[in-house]
RNA sequence: GGGCGCAUAGCUCAGGGGUAGAGCACUCGCCUUACAAGCGAGGGGUCACUGGUUCGAACCCAGUUGCGCCCACCA
């Protein structure tokens, strides 16, 4: 086939011409669908859902890119593969997106009343939720759409159901009072992971309680709180307080009188010894308040508004806060200045707003039995996390967590699934039953926390609670790829309800993923954590628009190391998509010199030293290549491909082949061996960069797609390609080649001579040496001329064993004396180095043998250099006098 | 308050007991017929500091300083 028959290609490409194009074909071609019943192992990844109101941002770019890559491999390795998208409901995110659009018409959710209001949310879904899955699209994701799930589907809800039920009759759910974070704004409790703690600069105020002898002061940054204190609290040994435990003194503003109680809890040390006790509104206190047998007053609503009665009543808590101060300071009640006290505060991870602990009822999930069983997984090695180092996060979150509050005081999510009756009888209702009916009956208002359907995710989405082919065959998942940031919450509750849900398939097969791959934070090009308010983050879809998918695919792929964050501009992707261009321009050049595909590879015997040399190299570099998948290590496949395809095959192969391309005898062995390497190279990229490997590779085999060839590391005869390519003596010899002609350019390029300017040479020797074969190319690659009658050498330099002399050019004696003293400068260090070194006795007895034949090695490699370059150096004085003024330079 | 990590070129980072690396940036020269989104040749580092182990330390150990991150109910 000849070059003329084949798909033109322009000479720069087009990602945005390739792209939307190639995506539709493969999801019409149903690539991406699983197929549950095929033959053959399977390899599964759930994505991490995104939430329905999300767009996609860098992290999700990173996340999927790094799937997809896996995902693409394995398929091409013959794995059956699923990888299944979705998204999240997003609780309080999407309520409150859908609460915004009514305010702007001026209703509240109260208006519409819970129907309507959910109905309306769901309105809101299908119009513009979502939108993240067109811009995955864009990215090149191969999930499997047919699959595509939503944490709300009637399945998924089910799913839902059967496990709060099985919980609560397992006795892992219960419902009881307790201290909860409570977020004002959006008037629902949070689990703790939806708090965030950020320092604040509050002002602590010190106050005397009591009066006389009862005097006692307490140190309280929330003085509004007061006025539901119940008591005053020492440590039982504090002998300053010893007088007052078991009184009761005045608290002021309220005049109510309150015990001191002695509790092991307080710090004696910290600040006066002594604390106010608020049990309905701070958790420790609340602890306190338990064992001493205290009343809680609550005096905050949900909203955050004081209902204390009193002058303070109906006040916001923030303005309450300095009108009790200022109260008290008017009775004298307050010690000493107030200070500036910086502090952590927890903020509503949703809104931002300051968190209010309150009392509540609400439902939790009794988490010591099954967070011990996610630790075990980890430990005992069911479950690999990596990198290894992050394992010690994950023990250290599960091994004390807390009871989790999973009941919300919201509408959009899944309802509690309990009856109240009207003797106060509860009822946990499990799917497919009826619940109680008759007067008084009601169901629990409230929803559950988002995170509860998303801990089910790896099983809920392939059919569980249900014994679907899907469940059996992709179930437990292959491997989990999320940020470390969400190690905790998200996968600890993965693995606490998928161990807890799949336990009936023995302790191996109950885990959901058998890897968590934790990837970092992307940052900015100088390291920076992106955020909106510091407007240095960067929008994908713009990336993709600008420089193609495929090099926004691997600017974070290259930047990857497991567990590291990555720093990204706009010079990365541009290095990328020049990185795109010139595997497009190879291959291109493959082509247009009639590179072609054969059904067997070369045959060895027929190939020269660089073609076996170049084989050699790709054999290797397949072995790295696949070595690093298997670890996670996106950046260092990346960084090893980018140079192999670079500098290797482009810089040196393809000048190369230019010279036995254009030898008759030899061209349809180089056509050959272009089209093997291409083939091979193509298909190594293409999980990383899918867009223009397909493009290329299609355009170079006439084949259908790449994404169905096989991976490369054996091939198609069950030869396995590393092994039987690597050619040491080939990799010498073009070693000694590539050295040669490094050599000899800079030699030119001292000279000042251009690139382009031929020169006659000789190359004496050169027979005599392996290089022997390879003058042709050797010359070609340096401009070099047969040498003419006339033939007189103006210079001349020795490497690997050959004098090349160099016809009336050369002229810059100034530029070659620097550089050649430099060099003379260079090698005596060295040589003295060594030297020192192999003087001494020390190293001699007790280096291991191999390091001291090296070192004799570099020293007499320093000595030869230093008798070359200074021959050279003397050459150069008796040369110069003669013929200082033809040179290459004349034009510049 | 507890835990973990990091300090290597101007920037972002890889490496890791035996010759200091990459990308980008920088300097010089080139439109050499796949590619100027390119080609060739260069410059640039006390591997944070102080000690220790070792024949040998950027690497291992201890301490110091600086910087991150995670967890956390001390008013």
């Amino acid at each position: 086939m000849t070059a003329d028959s084949r798909v033109e290609l322009p000479p720069q490409y087009q990602p945005a011409e390739v792209e939307g194009r190639r995506y539709e074909e493969w999801v019409a071609r149903g690539l991406f669908v699983a197929d549950a019943s095929a033959p053959g192992p399977a390899y599964s990844i759930v994505i991490p859902p995104p939430n329905v109101t999300g767009s996609l941002h860098m992290g999700h770019a990173l996340d999927h890119t790094q799937m997809d890559a896996l995902i693409r491999r394995r398929r091409m390795q013959g794995y059956v593969t699923l990888w299944l998208p979705g998204m999240d409901h997003a609780g309080i995110a999407t309520q409150n997106v859908v609460e915004r659009e009514l305010a702007k018409e001026g209703q509240s959710r109260h208006d519409l009343g819970r129907e309507a209001f959910v109905k309306r949310v769901w309105q809101w879904k299908a119009e513009s939720g979502g939108k993240i899955l067109g811009q995955m699209r864009r990215l090149g994701d191969s999930v499997d759409w047919s699959r595509e799930r939503f944490t709300m589907d009637e399945g998924l809800s089910r799913a839902v159901q059967t496990i709060f039920k099985r919980l609560f009759d397992d006795d892992l759910i219960y419902r009881a009072e307790r201290i909860i974070n409570w977020c004002p704004r959006c008037h629902t409790a949070l689990s703790d992971i939806e708090v965030d703690h950020t320092d604040v600069e509050g002002e602590l105020v010190s106050i005397r309680y009591g009066g006389g002898d009862d005097a006692v002061v307490v140190a309280t940054t929330r003085a509004e709180t007061m006025l539901g204190d119940t008591a005053v609290a020492v440590h039982p040994d504090d002998q300053r307080y010893a007088h007052l435990a078991g009184r009761e003194i005045e608290l002021p503003l309220s005049g109510r009188r309150i015990p001191v109680v002695a509790d092991p809890h307080v710090d004696p040390e910290f600040g006066t010894g002594a604390v106010k006790v608020t049990p309905a509104h701070d958790p420790n206190d609340f602890e306190i308040g338990r064992r001493h047998g205290l009343p809680s007053l609550t005096i905050l609503d949900e909203r955050g508004i004081v209902t204390a009665p009193g002058p303070f009543a109906g006040l916001d808590r923030f303005e309450a806060r300095p009108a009790v101060v200022a109260a008290l300071r008017e009775q004298g009640r307050i010690v000493a200045e107030t200070r500036p006290y910086l502090h952590a505060v927890g903020h509503c991870s949703r809104c931002g707003t300051i968190v209010e602990p309150r009392l509540s009822l609400q439902w939790f999930v009794k988490v010591e039995p099954l967070a011990k069983a996610a630790g075990d997984a980890v430990r005992d090695g069911r479950v690999r996390i990596h990198p290894p180092e992050l394992a010690a996060r994950y023990f250290a979150w599960v091994d004390d967590m807390h009871d989790w509050c999973i009941s919300r005081q919201l509408w959009w999510g899944h309802r509690i699934p309990v009856w109240y009756g009207p003797g106060g009888e509860v009822v946990c209702v499990g799917p497919g039953e009826e619940p109680p009916a008759g007067a008084g009956w009601q169901q629990d208002g409230d929803v559950l926390d988002t995170w509860f359907s998303s801990a089910l995710w790896p099983f809920s989405t392939l059919g569980w609670p249900d014994d679907t082919a899907d469940l059996r065959r992709f179930y437990p998942t292959s491997v989990l790829v999320t940020g470390y940031d969400i190690l905790f919450f998200w996968v600890a509750r993965m693995m606490m309800f998928g161990l807890y849900a799949m336990r009936d398939a023995g302790p191996a097969e109950a885990v959901p993923f058998r890897v968590v791959a934790l990837h970092g934070l992307v940052r900015d090009q100088f390291g920076r954590k992106m955020s909106k308010s510091r407007g240095n983050t960067v929008d994908p879809l713009d990336w993709i628009s600008r420089f193609g998918a495929d090099a926004t695919r691997f600017t974070l792929a290259r930047g990857a190391s497991p567990g590291g964050d990555v720093a990204v501009g706009e010079e990365w992707v541009t290095g990328a998509r020049n990185f795109c261009n010139k595997l497009w321009n190879a291959t291109r050049f493959a082509l247009l010199n009639g590179a072609r595909v054969a059904a067997a590879p070369p045959d060895r015997d027929a190939l020269t030293a660089a073609d076996r040399w170049i084989l050699s190299r790709l054999a290797a570099v397949t072995a790295e290549v696949d070595d690093y998948f298997e670890r996670f290590e996106f950046s260092k496949l990346c960084e090893v491909l980018y140079h192999f395809a670079w500098d290797e095959v482009c810089d040196w192969y393809l000048e190369l082949a230019k010279t036995s391309l254009a030898a008759p005898q030899a061209a349809d062995r180089t056509r050959e061996v272009l089209g093997y390497l291409f083939d091979r190279l193509l298909r190594l990229l293409h999980p990383v960069i899918p867009f223009v490997t397909d493009d290329l590779w299609t355009a170079l085999t006439g084949e259908d797609t790449i994404m169905t060839a096989p991976w490369p590391g054996q091939d198609e005869a069950g030869r396995s390609t590393p092994g039987d390519w690597r050619d040491p003596a080939a990799e010498a010899e073009l070693s000694s080649l590539m050295r040669l002609v490094t050599e000899v350019r800079r030699f030119r390029s001292d000279q000042g001579l251009r690139p382009g300017q031929r020169v006659p040479a000789v190359l004496a020797g050169i027979a005599a040496t392996p290089l022997g074969a390879h003058e042709h190319s050797i010359r070609s690659l340096l401009r070099l001329d047969e040498p003419g009658a006339e033939f007189a050498a103006t210079a001349s330099l020795q490497a690997e064993g050959i004098t090349v002399e160099l016809g009336p050019a050369a002229v810059d004696v100034t530029a070659e004396r620097r550089r050649l003293e430099k060099d003379l400068a260079a090698a005596r260090k060295e040589a003295e180095q060594t030297e020192r070194k192999l003087a001494s006795e020390a190293f001699l007895a007790k280096a291991p043998a191999s390091v001291v034949t090296d070192t004799r090695g570099r020293l007499a490699a320093a000595r030869a250099g230093i008798e070359r370059v200074s021959g050279r150096l003397a050459a150069l004085g008796v040369s110069s006098a003669g013929s200082s003024s033809r040179d290459g330079k004349e034009s510049g």
